[in-house]
DNA sequence: CGGGGCATCGTACTTTGGTACCAGATCGCC
DNA sequence: GGCGATCTGGTACCAAAGTACGATGCCCCG
């Protein structure tokens, strides 16, 4: 029985995705987050999870963080994005970063049910009228060399990596996580050596890059 | 004569910006740049700029950094937003940050010639039609707060910032200012105490937080 | 002319960050 | 069982960051 993570900010949104799911594939089992923080919360207390609905954009993941941080931590899952952004570019880095699917918020139910089952047989979908435009679109420079480095995080490498991105020190880290100092140490330069980067703040850098994929800058001038 | 500086990274558009000016404006005397490293070229080369037609989106500044920037570095200087975005939200922030007026590109010749001449009498602008709704429109919480911190920042202390972000060490920033690292060291103590931050990493993170304002996430859902 | 903000730099010190080299424990997998 | 990856930790050392006293000169403004 495949379960399904749905997260999304807006009540009637995962009711819809829901319902969805549950005509798409008989004996589904579902659970919803609100945002990023619940999403793995959930992944971590339920590890039956198949195949997270991620919107894109939603309290604590702006962008491509969240799909990041779940395809680091949790690999076996299948992350498919939702969004209401239909920019080829931003879909293809989606792809680019391990996203199992990305779809449309315009998408109709039967749309939405081709969606959920296609995926949650590990098949890649995209709205079929964006496939061509998504297959001709260049992946950004250094995107899938970028995506390849954070792909390459350890679970709690990456844990270590966001809290660095907040400012935290060390020690601070070393508490949250409930180990010593020295451990986060190890694990840091394990992530420069990783990220290429020299330093925690050029890692933070590297990091916060996935927050940005802005959309205006293509669809908004 | 006032002095007028267009950045955009649309040609065509820069040149509609230019027209409109001299037709609002007799003896106004424009320049122009594409990213937003022109435009802090031109305005440290050139002294008498008395505004700045600023794209919200464009190389090098993506939202409210390149504002922030300005603001910090060149204080007397008036910066007026042009972007497709006519989000009331977004105008909000852009006035917390000490925009002197906000132009949707979507205005119409009438519109920009009023602008222009708004602004340059030392008056806000905002497009007619949205007034009651930026009126309405509550600041961010404590964005009011940040856009006070980060324009008490010295002009120094902001090129410091920016490129402490970009991850470098004291020392590289020291060549790069063509300063001794004792000193870089003493503007980030300054830094520190006027962001509330405790070591650069979270100085880094409250300089990003000016680059979201992501048109897409609050109109395409 | 005095005061204040700004930028520059000096010495000495403490704390934090980061590296080098190492090793035990666990777990999944061939 | 053996192998590799991951997570964990230990000692030691050096580099970088940050602080605490200080200081000088400049420029603007009342």
């Amino acid at each position: 029985m495949p379960q399904l993570l749905i997260a999304d900010d807006h009540p009637l949104f995962r009711a819809a995705l829901r319902g969805a799911a549950a005509e798409a594939v008989a004996d589904v089992g579902t659970c919803e987050a609100a945002s990023l923080d619940e999403v793995l919360a959930i992944l971590e207390a339920r590890p039956d999870i198949d195949l997270v609905l991620l919107d894109l954009h939603m309290p604590g993941n702006h962008g491509l963080a969240g799909l990041a941080a779940i395809r680091a931590q949790y690999p076996a899952v299948a992350v498919a994005l939702v969004s209401a952004n239909e920019d080829p570019q931003i879909i293809r880095r989606a792809l680019d970063h391990g996203a199992a699917g990305y779809i449309p918020k315009s998408a109709g139910l039967e749309e939405l049910r081709d969606a959920i089952r296609t995926v949650l047989g590990c098949e890649e979908w995209l709205p079929p009228a964006l496939r061509p435009a998504v297959a001709r679109a260049r992946s950004a420079p250094g995107d899938a060399d970028l995506a390849a480095r954070l792909a390459s995080l350890t679970p709690q490498q990456f844990r270590v990596l966001a809290l660095v991105a907040q400012g935290l020190l060390n020690k601070q880290i070393a508490d949250r996580l409930d180990v010593q100092e020295r451990t986060i140490k190890a694990h840091l330069s394990a992530i420069f050596e990783k990220l290429g980067a020299r330093n925690r703040t050029q890692a933070s850098v590297i990091l916060r890059e996935l927050e940005i994929s802005d959309p205006a800058r293509q669809t908004g001038e």
